[in-house]
RNA sequence: GUGGGCGUAGUGUAGCGGUUAACACGUCAGGUUGUGGCCCUGAAGAUCGAGGGUUCGACUCCCUCCGUCCACCCCA
């Protein structure tokens, strides 16, 4: 005997609902003002991918290959994979698309849901949405300069200015593997005082131990060897320039400030030398509101012409916990034009052919259940939030008439012909 | 994957080892003739997360599981 089933949202998953949709909608359309203030391009790429593309993008021993993605077999044995990341996708798409075709740099933007099979928490989701921008086919300091100024007027316009950059540059893959080998070195010789889970990370991957949260690997890393001392000199002449640019953006973001932060390495394979991330300035550990960097390696490890590129993403979710933490942004839900009430069968058909060329005017009716009371309806329209409530039943019918009485502000009832060019001059005033 | 907190109507909460599980908000219906908000009345709505145990008796105590939240990990 089947049993009755109650159906929830699977685990880490969750519903939008309209009360949250207004502060979604402001969110997302800031992302996408600003980003074209800047010159970006919308761009949306396919939900799922090849496997293989986040294998070999995102690197085979990251955390999000090894243990995050949500993949799965597809009827005709394709190993597709729920995009955990945009950045890996977008390059894909550069590189299909022939981008390299059109003037570089190509500056794409987009907001899009992101999978990652994770354990959830505050302000960690399976699926969260990003805000990301990806600038591709420049190598210039500039360009990152401006992806870290798309995060600043984003941030600002949504009312959030008190963050902190924390920024560094992890070099080139060339120079990375020595300043691997020494950092290992440099913890190898403390692998004693190290707690276990950072003695395993020492074999894996040496560069995490610098920003673990073990107090011990903590004051090792105090006189760690820095990843800025390692620096080629094409490496370091890009990251002093970067900071000058940076120092540049001061007069038009007062609260801006950056932090170099040796400590910051990225979880991701592709990076090579800028590396950034914002943090709004609070405790808390999932408060990272943005992460991004430069990643040259990437388009030429999938398969394109050596191609440089830098971007950001930023979590839709994080930074709706903070505005509401912050209380930074305050908006008013647009209300209707008016809800149409009717009482009697005659009323409700004229009111809903009425309703019908009030939209096409552009106005915004919402028509009160058909059938019940008056009271009902009334009490309906004043929960609407509607401008007005237009009522129609026998009496104005008879006399071909509605009555337009305002709901939202002092006034008297109208009546008003009961034409659509009428009511809709009755209710234009107050737009 | 590892730790900790919490699971009572749609939501937020109260409750106590013992006959009908309470309150607020919300929903629905009313408050004389066709007019919202405030107010008033009434109704619906909870097998007290699931299973097991202790007990004469458990929403209340114990165990397991599940869910959820928080922290670690990692990241946005």
């Amino acid at each position: 005997m089947p049993e009755q089933q109650n159906y929830r949202a699977p685990r880490g998953v969750t519903d939008i609902l309209p009360d949250d949709q207004i502060l979604w909608n402001a969110v997302k359309s800031t992302a996408i003002l600003t980003a074209r203030q800047f010159g970006y391009q919308q761009i949306d790429t396919p939900v799922f991918e090849n496997t293989g593309l986040f294998r070999r993008g995102v690197g085979d021993e990251t955390d999000i290959v090894q243990k995050e993605m949500y993949s799965f077999d597809d009827l005709g044995g394709e190993s597709l994979t729920l995009r955990p990341e945009g950045t890996a996708p977008v390059c894909r798409s550069y590189i299909e698309h022939g981008m390299h075709n059109l003037p570089q740099p190509v500056r794409l933007f987009y907001i899009a849901p992101m999978f990652r099979y994770d354990r959830p928490q505050a302000g960690r989701y399976r699926q969260h949405h990003q805000f990301g921008c990806e600038a591709i086919g420049d190598t210039s300091p500039n360009i990152d300069a401006e992806i870290i100024e798309i995060g600043l007027r984003y941030i600002n316009a949504l009312g959030l200015s008190d963050v902190t950059v924390r920024i560094n540059s992890i070099g080139d893959p060339e120079t990375r593997q020595s300043y691997a080998d020494d950092l290992r070195n440099h913890y190898t010789k403390y692998a004693d005082d190290l707690p276990k889970v950072d003695r395993d990370r020492l074999q894996r991957a040496p560069l995490r131990l610098l920003d673990s949260k073990e107090p011990a690997t903590q004051r090792l890393s105090a006189d760690a060897p820095k990843s800025l001392d390692y620096l080629s000199d094409e490496a370091q002449n890009h990251w002093e320039n970067l900071l000058s640019l940076l120092d540049g953006l001061k007069s038009a973001y007062p609260k801006f400030k950056y932090r170099i932060d040796h400590t910051l390495v990225r979880g991701l394979d592709y990076y090579n030398r800028t590396v950034f991330e914002f943090e709004p300035s609070i405790e808390g550990s999932q408060t990272s509101l943005f992460g991004g960097g430069r990643y040259d390696p990437l388009i030429g490890k999938l398969g394109g012409a050596p191609t440089p590129g830098v971007g950001f993403g930023s979590g839709i979710e994080r930074i709706i916990l903070e505005i509401q933490r912050q209380e930074s942004l305050d908006i008013a839900e647009t209300s209707l034009n008016a809800v149409m009430v009717h009482i009697g069968d005659d009323a409700t058909a004229r009111a809903a052919a009425l309703a019908a060329e009030l939209r096409k005017q552009g106005l915004g009716i919402l028509m009160a259940p058909a059938g019940k009371s008056m009271r009902a309806q009334m009490r309906y329209a004043n929960r609407a939030n509607a401008n007005y409530a237009i009522i129609i039943g026998n009496r104005e019918i008879e006399q071909g008439v509605a009555a337009v009485k305002p709901l939202q502000f002092d006034g008297e009832q109208l009546s008003v012909d009961l034409k659509a060019d009428a009511i809709a001059k009755t209710l234009r005033p107050i737009l």
